[in-house]
DNA sequence: GTTTAATATAAGAATATACTTATATCTAAA
DNA sequence: TTTAGATATAAGTATATTCTTATATTAAAC
């Protein structure tokens, strides 16, 4: 338990020392980047309710539109956003696109976290 | 491997029957709600680095925002979304308040992204 | 080739987010 | 009780996000 901080301390040495080296074991701001940018990506209704529904099988962009009861141009937007950030790949067969899961991390975070969020 | 949609198949029955499946195996709106809740507020760079501060120790306010190098004003905003989402909470002594993680599932998912991030 | 179906994108509107600056609250010390 | 320190909040601004409407692209069917 640490009841003073280094502030609190007058700049106590030892605690400055305790900042510093919080502040050199910190995450670089690139991680912090790209850590939020996963979440970020998870951080919306539709893309969990777009990636839950991909996590039961692969889907064509009408029947995601269908399964989500959404316009097929908000789904395409949503799409390209998870297609971008490599969450979700697509499989051309003539003209319709299948969209499937193309990220071990995204499907192991989302499961990991509705489980938690349930189980509690 | 599907390679035609319910819709393809001129709303062939089984196909249908699939999505009817897909759409009532989805997690519902609230629980989409609460898990892109979850997300989002892990979803910001300033808050990634301010929860791996506190996941190496409790810190107060004041030395949060040496750490992070930001002003007092937006790391007690942050600190509020946090305290609203209870993924941080504060102890007060005296006129400093000490912030602490409070949530166990963030925690796991944080670390655990961390790695996968950092391992590939 | 022309038409039609499936998907993607552009432009814009409404809302949300993350700060800034200024001020309020709360506690301890003088 | 006045003053000063530590934190919280209000109001506003700049930017980002998510959708809508309209249009473009792509590929199959005719």
């Amino acid at each position: 338990m640490i009841e003073e901080c280094g502030h609190c301390l007058n700049a106590n040495e030892a605690s400055q020392q305790e900042l510093a080296r919080i502040k050199q074991e910190l995450v670089s701001d690139n991680t912090a980047l790209s850590m939020a940018e996963m979440f970020k990506a998870l951080g919306d209704p539709t893309r969990v309710r777009l990636i839950y529904a991909l996590l039961q099988q692969e889907l064509c962009v009408h029947d995601i539109c269908e399964v989500l009861d959404m316009t097929q141009s908000a789904v395409s937007h949503q799409l390209r956003y998870l297609r971008n950030m490599r969450i979700v790949k697509p499989r051309k067969v003539g003209k319709t696109v299948f969209y499937s899961l193309d990220d071990y991390h995204v499907e192991e975070i989302f499961k990991q976290t509705y489980q938690h969020l349930n189980h509690t």
